[in-house]
DNA sequence: CATCGAAGCGATTGCGCAAACGTTTCGATG
DNA sequence: CATCGAAACGTTTGCGCAATCGCTTCGATG
């Protein structure tokens, strides 16, 4: 009967006496109500669609973390997939949490995002984006690249540095561009000139960072200063450096994105900018439960502030 | 129609015409089947519920990657939940799987998971338990913890250290305990004493990490080697002895319990134990599909074994 | 050409719930 | 005491699907 949803709903009166009885039985039955048959009744999941793009870096696994906690304290649950990089990930990903009708979803775009993109929207699925600014019909959240970029190269000019040179992070996303032409337009705000072949465009994982860290300083007339674009970036830049036997800083100076919870056990702890990933991961939750209450509402495009750690990693130039 | 499910789900033979018209009428309107309505039906949601008692920490980081990864080999939609160590959090969290109907749940248990195992064992939820053994009812998957151990102490004994502390890890946790009954015997299988006050045998985070770190190397006679729990108690044991002006491992050594993909960049390269986190996941997952598929195996529990990497942090003692 | 069986397919039901709608009860009021 | 209306609660429907059941065809066979 009606009477027991409305019980467990609390969605109209019910005389007490009736309403302990109702409580007592499911007690003693044990009951669960099936959220399921719920859903499909009342056309909403209360669940969100969180689709990284590589759940095993350091910077997405604290932005799922504060999605998580956000989410819970909404009430709602999280789908957790990663895309792999992978537009044709992304786009089943998209797909399966469709399926599922969940409530919203949050993504962190790949590459090549459009299809999955246009699917959301196609679909009107709540939707924010994160990480990546890739598309202005979706709220989006990230960091501010531009000015973060410059206080990266204010710092390490400020130590007279004149020939830096920049490991940049993977092909296609917005935040790469973006901060390749920050390091453009820092260089020339220091009054630096951008040297050739010191800018290393496209780099996927730590692997290729290394490689290509090797090959910038390789360069016959090698930068005195190296900036790196993410933490995948950093990682590879300091084992090429320590394979070639050089010292940070005195014979090469490091700065660059996404700070980490040890890097101040590095040695010489590691000057860099760090995102605000849990509030980017809070905001996120938020603004798609928004979003969700309220098809309505514009999107909007958020950039957070990072902030620069100036550590030991850069000095004068040798 | 009928048909249309059966052309879907190709569960019984449709004469190819009408297939294509069905297939076009999907395509054309963009149809997308309601999976809430089928696992409805079915009584199956192709899901899992992945209860985590701490996201953030890199270990479990990497099993979530790899759970993420064969769940969705598998077919299976992953809800990501973390119980912040909480056994009423702990709790809640299972129950809203249960009431999501998921197929099955992997749970890191906390500190006090009986309430949250009796009712999975109750509601005859499927379930394996990972890292920390709490309940053979259920299969349980982690790693060889003695061994391990073992070899860690023999390492470090192996360079000549007589007084070896013990930083350990949460309290409650089989694993904890485990690790300290395998250091007491290790010390003694190489003939060496437990010193008073050398086991610091609860640690929540790295902050009490560094605290007990402190502590033990204040004694009046204090170990020339460290060996800690987890990756936390590393770290707070690394930033204690920094603080402390010590070098390691001139001053001091120390080795420990899970290896992170930088442990190569510190300085100097820690001496670690490596869990198999990508395997422990995998596992996890297969584990738990072939229980959903035929509940009526025998609970199984899975230790594996882990590998030493002996790096630059253990010498001999000053 | 009547019969039969297999191939192909449509109507219908029920999964567990929420909500619209109907029904009963009962105290207040004229 | 008849009437009314609000309070309390029960009946029913439909969410979208899978699967059961049963209805058509239609070619093969005697």
């Amino acid at each position: 009967m009606s009477t027991v949803s409305h019980v467990i709903n609390r969605t109209r009166f019910v005389s007490p006496a009736k309403a302990r009885v109702v409580n007592d039985a499911i007690a003693a039955m044990g009951y669960q109500p099936n959220e399921l048959a719920r859903s499909l009744k009342v056309a909403s999941t209360n669940s969100v669609g969180l689709a990284i793009s590589a759940i095993s870096n350091p910077y997405f696994t604290d932005i799922i973390c504060a999605v998580e906690a956000e989410c819970a304290r909404l009430g709602l649950m999280v789908f957790l997939s990663d895309t792999q990089e992978d537009p044709d990930r992304e786009l089943s990903v998209v797909r399966a949490f469709h399926q599922r009708r969940v409530d919203g979803v949050i993504l962190a775009p790949s590459g090549a995002p459009q299809r999955a993109i246009d699917y959301l929207a196609e679909k009107k699925l709540p939707c924010v984006l994160i990480d990546r600014f890739a598309d202005d019909r979706f709220d989006q959240i990230g960091v501010e690249n531009q000015s973060s970029m410059r206080a990266l190269i204010d710092h390490v000019a400020s130590f007279g540095h004149k020939r830096i040179g920049y490991i940049a992070g993977q092909p296609g996303l917005a935040t790469t561009r973006e901060r390749i032409e920050a390091f453009h337009s820092s260089l020339a705000a220091n009054g630096l000139a951008l040297l050739p072949h010191y800018v290393s465009p496209e780099n996927v994982d730590t692997a290729s960072a290394t490689a290509s860290t090797h090959a910038i300083l390789s360069l016959p007339s090698p930068p005195t200063a190296l900036v790196t674009g993410n933490n995948m970036t950093t990682i590879g830049a300091v084992r090429a450096i320590r394979e070639r036997g050089l010292s940070i800083p005195g014979d090469i100076s490091l700065a660059g994105f996404d700070d980490f919870e040890w890097a101040d056990c590095f040695e010489p702890r590691l000057t860099l900018v760090a995102q605000p990933c849990a509030e980017i991961g809070r905001q996120a939750a938020a603004l798609l439960s928004a979003r969700i209450a309220s098809s309505g509402l514009k999107p909007q495009a958020v950039r957070l502030q990072a902030t620069l750690h100036a550590r030991e990693s850069c000095g004068r130039p040798a």
